[in-house]
DNA sequence: TTGTACGCGTTATCAC
DNA sequence: GTGATAACGCGTACAA
């Protein structure tokens, strides 16, 4: 591959001159630009960044680190990202940790070692997290996304996850329900499922409803309809589910939907996070909405903000709740209602 | 940052040796290896993987180019390649298109400045692509993914479209249906669109029945109702509908359903990718499955041979047609089919 | 306006 | 076993 000593060499000027007509062109004068333009032109020159890179200490490159890009929010949030990022002259370095967070550490490590200017971090919980303990000692900016860490020092980008969920019970409390549950993945993993947690509790008590503990499932975006159908019977049955995020909520109501549930005349489900998905589906899914794009925008803005040396303080997000066909009023029992629908 | 030369001072060593305690220790005597690690560990000596790629002229890195990580079908690939391309010590440079044609080239070019050991991508259309064109003159090993070139010489992991969906036509003609119709984006631009309208025509002429034209949505992921409304009434009314991938069937069938029409029973539909979500939606997804974690795999594994310098040859990869509830048998008419069904 | 010369942090090829 | 030393390709102060 050409360098620019190759093209200096047939444009017949010195190999400074020829750099100077990649980073300052107004310097030089417009005969030589345009030679030294042509010979690299000719000779297919292609700047090495990695030179670049090594001789300015600046990569242009920001380190992304998130669980799974097959959960939506994490995709739509990893898009907006991307044009963010490229918009400003920034590459995305993408690595995975599948919600596991043994994993977190070694894949921050390598990006380091390849001196990306920055990281933007999804981790499992950033309450003891052994790489924000890392971060906090090293000099990279970084910025935490979707975590809320009650750390009020690291950068994080996020709704109020409390107070979002607390909204949400509201809504089915507003709607006649009482006999409202929490559906979530494994909660030792998810700073933010804890305090979305607290946000249900919350909103019953006000309510004087005891809070029913977390029906805990396996997976953190797939439900298991066996772990639910013991709350479901009887008088004090549930008939509303608030989910931690939307992918569970998804898979919670087709299975519902399997066993013979109508969502949302026999159960009302909310889901969390509010993707695009969901909306497009019928029933058309009821969330808790996280603004993903700007919170990848802003993931973005605020790390530069950060390498330019700045301190952006940064508050939650809003996030909103948005309706939709799978949350319902209560209904008043009626042994009838099912014989008169399909399946 | 601390570099090597600092760790050798310290170890009172070269930076020769310190060097070789990392690429190869079993040359270094016992004890001034502890003494190189000690400083290291000390100093928080963390290697310059920019330096080792310029000065190895080879990254390690591998250069993602894709339409959108939004559709599942891509996270699902992306997914898949960064663990395949992580077990082999290589990372991910991740570009989006919005399936955008025109960006690719400018997408590529920069990744090439990075000097990425090779490039995975999904490009619009391979018959007609700039960036294909420019990179036949290139040197970098690179690999096209879901597309599916008619250029032998252009390595690409797909399925068969053409037959795939065939076999998907002639699924819908083995439950009886004739007034088949085809939904997809738009069609100028995707190679793998067009190829899958082959195969549907091809199986309804071998039924003696002529092909209908595309119904052509303005998104790849979003159908739109109201195109498809005029193809559905009337005696020769559309029974069964296949669609260019997942998201546009799920998107069509929800539609549907708003409009008050059930599915399977009065319209069946099928889907193209095999995205997880279709399974776990109710109505199941019946859909061409595209292995995508196989198709990511194998696209970081034929890249990875190629820069070894070989020439892998691949077939298409299996596709199966996996049933599920959104197709059924065609229905006698029945109008007073709707009646008993809420909505 | 253009050229000279040094350094960014490695690896690799020699000698010792 | 270990140590000089030259690349890798570029940016940039400084001199001309």
């Amino acid at each position: 591959m050409t360098d620019l000593l190759s093209v200096a060499k047939k444009a017949g000027v010195s190999r400074a001159t020829a750099a100077r007509v990649f980073s300052q062109p107004e310097l030089v004068r417009k005969t030589t630009l345009q030679r030294v333009l042509a010979a690299a032109e000719e000779l297919a020159f292609r700047p090495n960044r990695l030179a670049q890179q090594l001789r300015t200490q600046a990569t242009r490159i920001i380190g992304v680190l998130l669980p799974d890009p097959r959960n939506p929010v994490f995709a739509e949030q990893l898009l907006a990202m991307e044009l963010a990022a490229r918009q400003q002259g920034y590459a995305l370095l993408v690595t995975t940790t599948g919600y596991d967070a043994s994993q977190e550490l070694q894949l921050v490590e390598e990006m380091l070692c390849q001196r990306v200017d920055g990281l933007v971090l999804t981790v499992a919980d950033a309450e003891n997290s052994e790489v924000l303990a890392k971060l906090q000692r090293e000099s990279v900016p970084y910025v935490l996304v979707y975590n809320q860490p009650t750390d009020p020092d690291v950068q994080a980008i996020s709704v109020d996850n409390r107070l979002a969920m607390y909204d949400a019970a509201q809504y089915l409390l507003a709607l006649g329900h009482r006999q409202i549950g929490m559906v979530a993945g494994p909660m030792a993993q998810s700073d933010r499922a804890r305090l979305r947690y607290d946000g249900y509790c919350a909103a019953l008590r006000e309510h004087g409803i005891t809070p029913r503990p977390v029906i805990e499932m396996a997976s953190h975006t797939r439900a298991s309809f066996p772990l639910l159908q013991s709350h479901m019977q009887g008088n004090e049955g549930l008939t509303a589910l608030l989910c931690s995020n939307d992918l569970l909520a998804l898979s919670l109501i087709s299975d519902l939907q399997r066993h013979g549930h109508a969502v949302p005349d026999d159960i009302s489900v909310i889901g969390f996070d509010g993707i695009e998905l969901g909306e497009l589906l019928f029933p058309s899914l009821c969330s808790v909405v996280q603004p993903r794009e700007a919170i990848g925008r802003e993931a973005v803005a605020v790390l530069l903000a950060m390498m330019r040396g700045e301190q952006p303080d940064i508050g939650k997000l809003p996030h909103r709740l948005r309706p939709g066909e799978s949350a319902g009023p209560l209904q008043r029992p009626d042994t009838d209602a099912h014989r008169i629908r399909t399946r």
